[in-house]
DNA sequence: GTGTGTGAATGTCTTCACAGCT
DNA sequence: AGCTGTGAAGACATTCACACAC
């Protein structure tokens, strides 16, 4: 499954934190909107501005990359782009194939930040028979029954998943049979795969859940401004637990 | 990633961890698959298993609830189901607006893990006039004209934005001026916001980038038979997962 | 003077391992 | 006997603050 690993040796020098490595490509975006204003020099301050980070933690991150900066005057924004890119392995192309085409698919379909980034949508895979042969974003839908195929004539690496959550785990499967050996999941369910695989997960529901967790918060909150916070924990007492601010009324969701 | 909130004051006692509140979405959607099949009680290894954790982080997690377990038991699935949405304020019942319906906006529209887990889409806004009443998963469409009042009317503070990066900051000023407190957002653009509100990103090209980094390191390091090669990764982030049961498909992706 | 690069300090998250309750 | 709950240890991440290069 998915967790795992109980061993991770200590880290060779080399590596990369993965904190550094998913703000790369935030910078690496704000650069690129320099770099289109050509904008020759950036200090950490203003990038660090831009990326909404706080400095300290955008030079640190860049100190892990090398000492790509001048003191006294910021980094070269060109040589800084090319840099981030070649780290995070953007200079070669990423053929990606999206399985799923529904509302979902269709729009990752027609996201225009692929082409751009070096990802390119090598094709598109669905499981309806009325959708094959049908562009979307001006490619034609194949079917999974090609799925295989399709992955080793192309020789993709990288397989974005955006079927309903019944599905996802066979094509999961499939996927990684065929040679596919990092996954973006879009779909609600926890995805097990060998050992080796890469695997993120994008969902909307959690995002939610987490927002709402900090709203509620506030509105409790806000009757409190030493901070003392709505009730301590009820740590022990099983029984009772109320804490919230307006009594809830109870009743577990449906489904 | 995400902005907890832009800048959380040191006095945080009584709080439950950022990581742990990311992670009580996933516990939640594996308790409700345990739920509809009817057991009864669950222990901290098969939670964390059908969570994708491992059952320590699993414990100390609910730890900061509460003493909800039982010792030599588990855990009682219905009760916990129970605490979890009253601790994540799915309790109650969160309306949500849409602004930017395009292939994206549809899709977030269409997905059926809103009405599930406490969120309502009150209303789909966009800037074209010609999509105005044009219904979309059963909901007219409404002009950005009207988002002041749509977001009073409905009591809304829960925002997602959706539009192109161009448009986004000019609507997350007005969804804030209108009162919106939280807000979800898909357009590949920082957002700068006031105190106090709460502000996510879900990015697709991010997720892709930190994937082709780990991608290009695999194909790097290929020549460590021994297993010294590149930590199997499986990763989990930060932005991730959830949902329901069946078929409902998330969504995600900035322009 | 200006702004980078980085050790040291601080803070947060994860994992260990076991006492204590059922 | 079994499994939770949690201090303590360890790993990781952020922030501080200043020497050093320009």
């Amino acid at each position: 499954m998915a967790t795992g690993r109980t061993h991770r040796p200590a880290t060779r020098s080399r590596g990369i934190p993965e904190a550094t490595v998913a703000r790369l490509p935030l910078y690496l975006r704000a650069l690129t909107a320099l770099s289109e204003r050509s904008v020759p020099t950036v200090s950490s301050e203003e990038l660090a501005a831009a990326a909404g980070v706080n400095s300290a933690k955008l030079r640190k991150d860049f100190s892990y990359l090398g000492s790509y900066g001048t003191r006294g005057v910021g980094y070269d924004v060109e040589y800084l782009v090319y840099q981030i890119s070649r780290e995070l392995g953007l200079t070669q192309d990423w053929p990606v194939v999206i399985v799923g085409i529904g509302n979902l698919g269709a729009a990752l379909a027609n996201y225009g930040g692929f082409a751009s980034r070096g990802f390119r949508v090598a094709a598109l895979i669905d499981a309806d028979p009325a959708m094959a042969g049908k562009p979307v974003a001006g490619i034609p839908v194949q079917h999974t029954d090609d799925l295989e195929k399709i992955i080793e004539d192309n020789g993709v690496s990288i397989g974005v998943i955006a079927t309903p959550a019944g599905a996802a785990q066979q094509v999961c499967d499939r996927l990684v049979a065929a040679g596919v050996t990092s996954i973006l999941n879009f779909a609600p369910t926890v995805l097990s795969v060998p050992d080796g695989v890469d695997v993120r997960k994008v969902d909307l529901s959690i995002e939610l859940q987490i927002l709402a967790f900090h709203e509620q918060r506030k509105a409790g909150e806000e009757a409190h401004p030493d901070g003392t916070g709505p009730a301590a924990v009820t740590r022990e007492s099983d029984a009772s637990a109320d804490q919230g601010p307006d009594g809830d009324v109870p009743a577990v969701m449906p489904a």
